[in-house]
RNA sequence: GCGGCUGUGGCGGAAUGGUAGACGCGACGGAUUCAAAAUCCGUUUCUGGUGACAGAGUGGGGGUUCAAGUCCCUUCAGCCGCACCA
């Protein structure tokens, strides 16, 4: 026997080094094929690969290497999500230049990805902080610009005033800088955004077109939209000496407009600031509110409080009555007009708040079967269905009827409108940060706001800078911010901020479409390669990389790139890849590579002090609970990895990765690979049988055919492993030494082998070689499954008594249901269960089950 | 608080309303070996029984159906998202 060892570093790098040769995974120039584009959400350059990133990119490479079997011409690239702070960490510690830092890292990440065996087309690379790429969204930002698009307004930043610098949210740590650990204040900017609320409703409705992304995602995106209906109502200010004279609010109920006894404004609305200049306790208040703003705990315990102005409003409706105006700590003057009506009846936070502060409850909707005389708000408000009640010509009318007569009602006397307002809000894109996409804009003191004309783009980073001192380094830098105007030629100053880091990756999936145009991308290329047809990627971009994406497509159709409404046809979002968790005696995390398991127990490797085994966490390193994926590429072969990334858990599910599991998907490569070197095959092309046991082998072959095709498509990884084991068990279980057994064995070796390669395409070439194979597969399509073979001509049946299964008969396929109800009422175990009664009824499902019912 | 997802052997997980537990991991028994690793064969949902077999079983309770892990109602637990959103 010969008795060849698995050798998968060996065999890996010969692989890569063929397919390179052979340019085997450019996407063809050919636009007449059918197209599928596979992409997977490309990495920021972090140093180093994670097992989250095996998992992703193994996930597209199968889908990816599975499309192209299947005839389509693939698109399937990769490239780097560049910009971002960890690069200026790395400068401010290490002292490392950003950009260098930045591009060694790819290097090193490519080498890794390299490493394991990816089908992409590598021609396509792109890095988002070279300024070629950059460039083109310079360009975009300023069409956006003309287009309305694009404008500026002040808004808050976290500021740190030990660091004198803008912080990111994820930054501030309970209210403090991380690195500093002052206390962030809040300071206003002028800042850019992009106008997403334009396309508010669009993105809403279009979400139902997204047919093929989890529901999970959709919903997300719906509540993030978070549309609400309802209308705008003027109060009107009482005295003389008011500070405004209308307060508008916004309800969802104006049904309930009858059961108002009081208006609240937020400490940050217009009239509160008015009245905090003239009056110290309400100043007092305002500050309260601030204060308690900022750390989130006290948001969810905060009980309602307010401060009561002395102020009033009179009702729209009821001409004299007076509602009192409060400051309130839960009126948010970031939604809607940042002032409400409260009907303490039917909502509770206003019935908590009234309760508080004695302010009347008027009940104005009575739930059905409910004596009016009877009901009595207490505790809950009720925010149900029911008749209008207390509300004068309104009374008996359903919630939605009283709306619409609100609402005529409302603008008949002109105080109230329609209103739909969206929790979404603009897309604040302005970052105070060196290592990003610089905003190609002008400020002139004589023409105000300039664009950098076209023919001026690049804006491109300065590379000499400055980490030592606080505060921005584009600000800092001793020339760069210094240019003249465009339009007057004065001296003038460049806009010192960079884009956020989604800008870039929400159009990159455009860019690979047609990497090296001068343009951006060309619409052609757009037109035959878009939308994505399978994205895949981790659920933590459910809301912003996503909706952010969805909206630039939309924003780029508007101003000429293309024409299109949804960049990803279809979504898969992949579960985190867990692992235990160790400590030491003193709470310590230890690393997997620090333990060994000592029968039921764990001890350190080094010291064998007792090591407490504790939950199964998303790897991290602050746990330790990590895995180098480039470690177990080196010890058992990145095809070993891919395996098990796909054997066990559905894809979307969070995995564990355990040594077990590896060396499962270790074995099983092996044996696969032992079955084609120690079976003397018969040569390629010998005839199939048609009988007997070689016959059942066919069979089978034909049935994993069919199904791990299926399993593919429906992205059930798992399952499709678990056909390719059931098969290579068919062919060891198949022992006949005759020529047509052996003739069956070679189709179902060879079977394997192709259907093996979109998982682990390494051993899969190899063993196709091994096999007698010119071809690389590659380069080979597909098999296809026989379906007339598919399906046994006799099959056991399970036969129930009252839905209980009592026996199973043996049946010829497609039988007649009376051949079937006779072979159920022969089976000797029925007889015995029937005990000589006569069946009530019988029910036949061909093919499927027989339930006899007594 | 609101919304969503998930609960199936020792474990990961399979099951178009139709024979629950495919496939794998682990465990146990056996073969091979001087021995071990590797490999091969077998057993493995639980309870009772040597056994044929019987009973129970998909978080709990109820319902629809000839038939429910699957559909409906209800309840519990875990996870995730949003969170004073008017």
């Amino acid at each position: 026997m010969n008795m060849v060892q698995y050798d998968a570093p060996a065999i890996e790098k010969k692989w890569q080094a063929r397919w390179v040769a052979a340019n085997s995974f450019a996407a063809s120039p050919d636009k007449t094929k059918p197209k599928y584009y596979v992409l997977e959400m490309f990495p920021y350059p972090s140093g180093r690969i994670h097992m989250g990133h095996v998992r992703n990119y193994t996930l597209g490479d199968v889908v990816a290497r599975y499309r192209r079997a299947k005839g389509f011409n693939v698109l399937h690239p990769m490239g780097w999500d560049a910009f971002g702070l960890p690069a200026e960490n790395a400068a401010i510690e290490r002292g490392a230049h950003p950009g260098n830092w930045t591009r060694d890292n790819i290097a090193s990440m490519r080498t890794q990805l390299k490493s394991m065996g990816l089908a992409y087309d590598w021609g396509r690379e792109f890095a988002t902080c070279d300024p070629n790429y950059y460039q083109h969204e310079q360009l975009m930002f300023l069409k956006f610009f003309e287009k309305g698009l694009a404008y500026r307004k002040e808004s808050w930043v976290n500021w740190d005033p030990a660091e004198n610098t803008v912080l990111a949210n994820e930054q501030v740590v309970d209210g403090r800088g991380w690195r500093s650990g002052a206390i962030v204040e809040r300071r206003r900017l002028s800042q850019w955004f992009l106008k997403i609320t334009k396309y508010a409703d669009e993105l809403l409705a279009a979400i139902e077109t997204l047919e093929r992304w989890p529901e999970r995602v959709r919903l997300m995106q719906h509540n993030w939209i978070g549309k609400s209906e309802g209308a705008r109502v003027k109060f009107r200010m009482l005295g003389d000496t008011m500070p405004i004279d209308t307060i508008e609010v916004f309800t969802t109920r104006p049904d309930t407009l009858f059961g108002a006894s009081f208006i609240a404004v937020a400490a940050n609305h217009p009239l509160a600031v008015a009245l905090g200049e003239t009056n110290q306790d309400a100043a007092d208040f305002i500050a309260e509110c601030a204060k308690l703003g900022t750390s989130e705990v006290t948001i969810e315990t905060a009980e309602k409080r307010g401060f009561d102005t002395g102020l009033s409003a009179e009702h729209p409706l009821l001409t004299g009555k007076k509602l009192p105006v409060h400051i309130a700590n839960f009126v948010l003057m970031e939604y809607g007009t940042g002032a409400i009506f409260g009907c303490p009846a039917h909502d509770q936070r206003d019935l908590d708040f009234a309760k508080a502060y004695n302010l009347p409850v008027t009940p104005v909707v009575l739930p059905p079967g409910v004596n009016q005389d009877d009901f009595k708000i207490t505790r809950e408000a009720y925010t149900g269905p029911g008749k209008l009640i207390n509300s004068g010509n309104w009374d008996g009318l359903d919630i939605e009827a009283g709306k619409q007569a609100a609402i005529t009602a409302l603008e008949e006397i002109k105080v109230g409108s329609v209103e739909t307002i969206f929790r979404l809000r603009d897309w604040g894109v302005s970052r105070q940060r060196y290592w990003g996409c610089p905003i190609p804009i002008i400020y002139c003191d004589d023409c105000g706001v300039v664009p950098v004309p076209a023919k001026d783009l690049p804006v491109t980073l300065p590379e000499d800078v400055d980490f030592s001192k606080p505060g921005n380094p584009l600000a800092n830098h001793p020339s760069w911010k210094h240019t003249s105007c465009p339009s007057c030629g004065k001296a003038a100053f460049r806009e010192q901020d960079t884009f956020d880091t989604f800008f870039e990756s929400s159009w990159y999936f455009l860019r690979y479409a047609d990497p090296k145009s001068a343009h951006g991308f060309s619409s052609e290329a757009a037109e035959y390669w878009l939308p994505v047809d399978q994205y895949i990627g981790g659920v933590e971009h459910a809301v912003l990389h996503l909706l952010y994406s969805r909206f630039f497509t939309r924003a780029l159709s508007e101003v000429g790139y293309l024409d299109l409404a949804e960049p990803f046809a279809g979504l898969m979002t992949q579960g985190m890849v867990c692992h235990q968790t160790y400590q030491d005696r003193d709470g310590k995390w230890l690393f997997p590579t620090e333990v060994i398991h000592d029968g039921d127990d764990w001890r350190h490797g080094k010291t064998g002090e007792a090591v407490r085994a504790g939950r199964i966490e998303k790897m991290s390193k602050s746990k330790r609970n990590v895995v180098d994926p480039e470690i177990i590429i080196e010890t058992y072969g990145a095809d070993t990895a891919r395996l098990f990334m796909l054997s066990d858990s559905p894809p979307e599910r969070d995995m564990e990765w355990t040594e077990a599991g590896v060396q499962g998907a270790s074995r099983f490569l092996k044996r696969i690979y032992r079955m084609v070197n120690d079976n003397a095959l018969p040569s390629i092309g010998t005839p199939q049988p048609t009988d007997g046991e070689g016959m059942e082998l066919v069979r089978a072959t034909h049935k994993a055919i069919y199904s791990m095709s299926l399993d593919i498509e429906g992205f059930r990884f798992n399952r499709a492993v678990a056909q390719l084991h059931t098969l290579a068990n068919s062919i060891s279980n198949t022992k006949g030494k005759s020529p047509s057994v052996a003739a069956a064995r070679r189709f179902a070796i060879e079977t394997l082998v192709q259907l093996i390669a979109p998982l682990t395409p390494h051993i899969a070439e190899e063993l196709w070689e091994t096999l007698g194979h010119q071809t690389m597969l590659a380069n080979s399509s597909w098999p296809t499954a026989n379906e007339s073979l598919i399906a046994d001509n006799i099959i056991e049946i399970g036969v129930q008594i009252n839905g209980k299964l009592r026996d199973t008969v043996s049946l010829a396929r497609d039988c007649t249901t009376q051949e079937a109800e006779d072979a159920a009422l022969a089976s000797p175990t029925i007889v015995r269960y029937l005990e000589n009664q006569a069946p009530k009824r019988v029910i036949v499902v061909p093919n499927r089950i027989i339930n006899v019912v007594v």
